[in-house]
DNA sequence: AAGTGGTCTAGACCACGTG
DNA sequence: ACGTGGTCTAGACCACTTT
C-alpha cells in the first residue's frame, strides 16, 4: 500500500531543518530564520515553507510566538499530575527553572456542569483560582483550580504562588485520597492560547484532576491547559 | 492584547462546519461535503478551507481517511491504560463495538535503549508482539508489546486477539504489581499513520506502560499510538 | 520604517481511491 | 475515467513586532 517514492518538498525541508536542529545549529528557544528566508533557500514559496514549519511544530520540536517567528522547543518536562508535591521543586529538580503567577482569584458560584460531575449541589459557591506557570521563563501552562470552600475557608487570603497543595495540608491538614485524572490533546481556545503566547488553534494538552477526602467528599478541581510541547505525563500505579 | 475584531475567513467556515456538526447535520463517520464543494459554497480557495478543515481536525472534530475525504469522529472513549480488563469488554460498555487484530508476533531482541530503561540486559530476547485495535470498524491504535518470556514461556502459541492479560492471568498466574505510564502527544511515523489509513504527520497520542511483578521484574511493556480524536485517558489513583 | 508572520487568491499537476 | 485529496507556485495585503 502506498508507495511514496518520492517525499514530498515540505518533507524534505522538514528533514533539512529537524537534522539541523539534533545537530545544535539552533539551541534552546532560538528562532529559526525567517519564512522568507527559507523560502528563498529552499527555492519554494512560502505555502510550502510554511507546511514544513507547522510539520515541525506538530511534532513538538519548534514552536511559534504570536508574530515573532519559529523557535526551537527545549526539551519536554516529566510531569505526574497525580503528585502534590511543589510543581517549582518538581520541575527544578530535573535541571529547569519554573514559577508561578497568579492571574485571578475569586468566590464563585460552580457552573452546573461541574457540580453535577463532582457531585456538589448546582450554585455550590467555591473558590477559583486562576495561574500561569513558566518554566525556563516560558508561559507553559494555564492551570484554573476549583476549591470546596468548606475545607480551606479564606485560602485566598494567601499567597497562592506557591505550591497550593502545601498550603491545604499546613493550614488546613487537608490531604487527597482519592485522584481522578482524565488526559486528552485538544486545542487551545483563543483567551488561552492567548495567555501563552501561542496561536489560536495551537494544539494543547488537556489534564483534569478531581480529588476527593476519604470520605470522598469533593476537595479541587484542578484544569490545566498545557503546551502540547512542553511536557510528558508521568503516572505511576501501584495497586494496594 | 490583541484585539482580532474581524474574524478570519477560515474560522469562519470552521465556526460554520462545526455549527453543522453539533447540529447533527451529518452523523459520525459521514463523510463531508468535498473540498472544491466547500471551495465554492464559502466562495474561497482550496487553501483557506483546507486551514478550516484542519483546524477542525486539531480539534478533533473531522478526521481524514487517505485521499478518500473528510469524515465526522465519532465521540472519543475514555480509556485506562493502568487497568487491565479486557479492551474490547471495556469499549463495549461505552456502548462502541471494539476488535483487535494481530499484525505480528515474534521473538526478538529487546533493543538496547529499552534494555536499559527497563533494566535488563542487552540483547536480551523477548516476545514482540504488533496489534491493530479498531473501534466501531475504525482503526484507533496500533500497539506493540514487549513480553519477558522468562514469565511465560510459549506465549505467542496462543491467540492473540483477545485479552492479553486474561491470557497472562490464567495460563500463566502473572500479576502486575507496578505500573509506569509515559503519555504525551505526538505525530504517528509513516508506518504507523499508513496502518491507520492516516496521513503522515497526522497527530496521535502516545502511551506508554510498564508493568512490573512484586520483585521489580520486567514483565511487560506496552508502547500504543492512538489516533488523538479516538480517546480521553482516563486514570484514578488512590495512594496506599 | 522595516520586517515578520497571518491570511488569502487563483490557479496548477499529480497520485490515488472509487465508480 | 473521474473525482478526490495532496502538493505546489507566485504572487498579494494586513496586523503586529521589532528596530
Amino acid at each position: 500500500m502506498q508507495m511514496q517514492e518520492r517525499r514530498a518538498l515540505y518533507l524534505k525541508i522538514r528533514d533539512y531543518l529537524a537534522a539541523d536542529i539534533a545537530a545544535g545549529k539552533w539551541s534552546e528557544n532560538d528562532k529559526l530564520p525567517s519564512e522568507r528566508q527559507l523560502t528563498e533557500q529552499f527555492s519554494t514559496t512560502r505555502v510550502t515553507a510554511r507546511q514544513a514549519l507547522a510539520q515541525l511544530e506538530a511534532e513538538g520540536l519548534i514552536f511559534r510566538a504570536n508574530r515573532r517567528g519559529w523557535f526551537v522547543t527545549p526539551p519536554r518536562i516529566n510531569y505526574d499530575p497525580s503528585r502534590d508535591v511543589g510543581f517549582v521543586r518538581y520541575v527544578q529538580e530535573q535541571g529547569f527553572s519554573a514559577r508561578t503567577q497568579t492571574l485571578d482569584k475569586q468566590l464563585v458560584e460552580l457552573p452546573d456542569k461541574i457540580a453535577d460531575e463532582v457531585g456538589l449541589e448546582r450554585g455550590t459557591p467555591v473558590y477559583e483560582i486562576l495561574r500561569r506557570r513558566y518554566i525556563n521563563d516560558r508561559p507553559c501552562l494555564i492551570e484554573k483550580i476549583y476549591l470546596n470552600p468548606k475545607n480551606c475557608p479564606g485560602v485566598l487570603q494567601y499567597s497562592l504562588d506557591g505550591s497550593l497543595w502545601n498550603l491545604l495540608r499546613t493550614e488546613y491538614e487537608l490531604e487527597p485520597v482519592e485522584r481522578h485524572l482524565e488526559i486528552y490533546p485538544q486545542t487551545l481556545e483563543h483567551r488561552i492560547a492567548d495567555a501563552l503566547d501561542a496561536n489560536t488553534g495551537t494544539t494543547g494538552l488537556y489534564i483534569r484532576r478531581i480529588c476527593r477526602d476519604q470520605h470522598g467528599e469533593f476537595l479541587e478541581l484542578d484544569e490545566e491547559f498545557w503546551l502540547h510541547n512542553a511536557l510528558k505525563v508521568v503516572v505511576s500505579v501501584s495497586p494496594f
